[in-house]
DNA sequence: ACCTGAACACCGTTCAAGT
DNA sequence: ACCTGAACACCGTTCAAGT
């Protein structure tokens, strides 16, 4: 898998063992790992840069602050989901694997839900992505705004029931100590053991019927 | 009306303005507006104490912490979503007044869907809620975990939506910047106005089709 | 060119001290 | 009982030094 160890320097190096290149890809890489592991929160500067072997204002010289570590986090899910091969397919069809996609991307690294969620985007494989999606309905013969208004629904959808299917214990203990006043919300949640599977199941039901909705309007104008 | 000044206090009191009383429920109401006014992010303790004219320390004698203050915006969003009268009405008319109401809270205070959408939910008038709406689906004749998987994807669906709804400048210069890389993006952001309109007549389509969705699994079993 | 310690203005939270 | 200043451990970010 990863280059990290094989690079050629397979002998061990005298002294202090020198630590890989600071570059705006490593932090990124680092970044994402970090929020994988440990969520949001805790992708500081500076336990960021220790995990990169270096102290938080040494980032400064690669990345202009915690706002471009976003975007780069971003670029890097966004690289997970983008397939330039959707223009020229049927829209339908593009837009389902699109819609998963962009679902297994978000269930793959829950964690980042968080930030980019609520976060504008400015980054430019994020944009072109946009584009290519919007010029795949555009030759299915759609109007601009309603298949932006597309993209958007299916981004909500996808990210809602990715943060879903991870939000295992987000009110579980909640609902137990509610007890008696919750009988049903606590029995509810006290057998959920694979909510991952109902979650999935839902949001691909869901997207496959939103697609069925925009294919009944475009054909009714 | 009545005499001078109702509540004793229509004459003003020499010295300093007596500040309002400091409760929970001050507390709250002023973390709201602060965050409807300016954010999340704008809702710090200090900023919260001084527009409560105290300073920060003072509000953990009325609350426990910050994320207690979650708590309890929280409970007063859902306080204009929870309608206990729902139990009892067919599920799915009650299942489409429940998501309306739940969208227009948020797209009410649209700044708060970053924190309460990212934040476990520990507040018993939201419990109850949930509990309200379990009822009403019992009732119906729904299995538990479905029941609570139709909730939870109503949620997202509306949060969603309510964030777009208000999202007019999340990636509008980005788009634009873009330029040429990104013609149709630039195009379709460039006139979007009233995406209001358009986030919420996707949105009301969408949830009559979701419920439309489940009425027919129910009815297939 | 790139890393660093020190500094700055901010956080949330605690606590002894005041009244 | 409740408000306060001072303090603590943390933020993100800047910058003059160092090499």
């Amino acid at each position: 898998m990863g280059t990290a160890g094989a690079e050629g320097s397979g002998r061990r190096r005298p002294g202090r063992p020198t630590r890989p290149p600071l570059t705006e890809d490593a932090i990124a890489r680092a970044a994402l790992q970090l929020i994988d592991e440990s969520g949001w929160a805790a992708c500081t500067m500076s336990r960021l840069a220790h995990r990169l072997g270096v102290r938080a204002p040494s980032l400064y010289h690669h990345v202009s602050g915690q706002q471009e570590i976003v975007d780069l986090v971003r670029s890097l899910v966004v690289s997970e989901i983008h397939d330039p091969t959707l223009v020229g397919r049927p829209w339908p069809e593009a837009m389902y694997d699109f819609g998963v996609a962009y679902y297994r991307a978000f269930t793959n690294h829950p964690n980042v839900i968080q930030v980019l969620s609520t976060t504008p985007v400015r980054d430019a494989p994020t944009l072109q992505m946009y584009e290519t999606f919007l010029q795949t309905l555009h030759a299915g013969g759609w109007e601009g705004a309603r298949a932006f208004e597309a993209l958007l629904g299916i981004e909500h959808l996808a990210l809602g029931f990715a943060f879903e299917w991870n939000a295992e214990d987000l009110m579980l203990e909640s609902a137990h100590a509610a007890g008696l006043g919750a009988p049903l919300l606590a029995e509810v949640t006290r057998g959920r053991t694979n909510q991952s599977d109902i979650a999935e199941a839902s949001y691909l039901s869901l997207l496959r019927r939103y697609i069925e909705m925009f294919r009944v309007e475009l054909s009714a104008e």
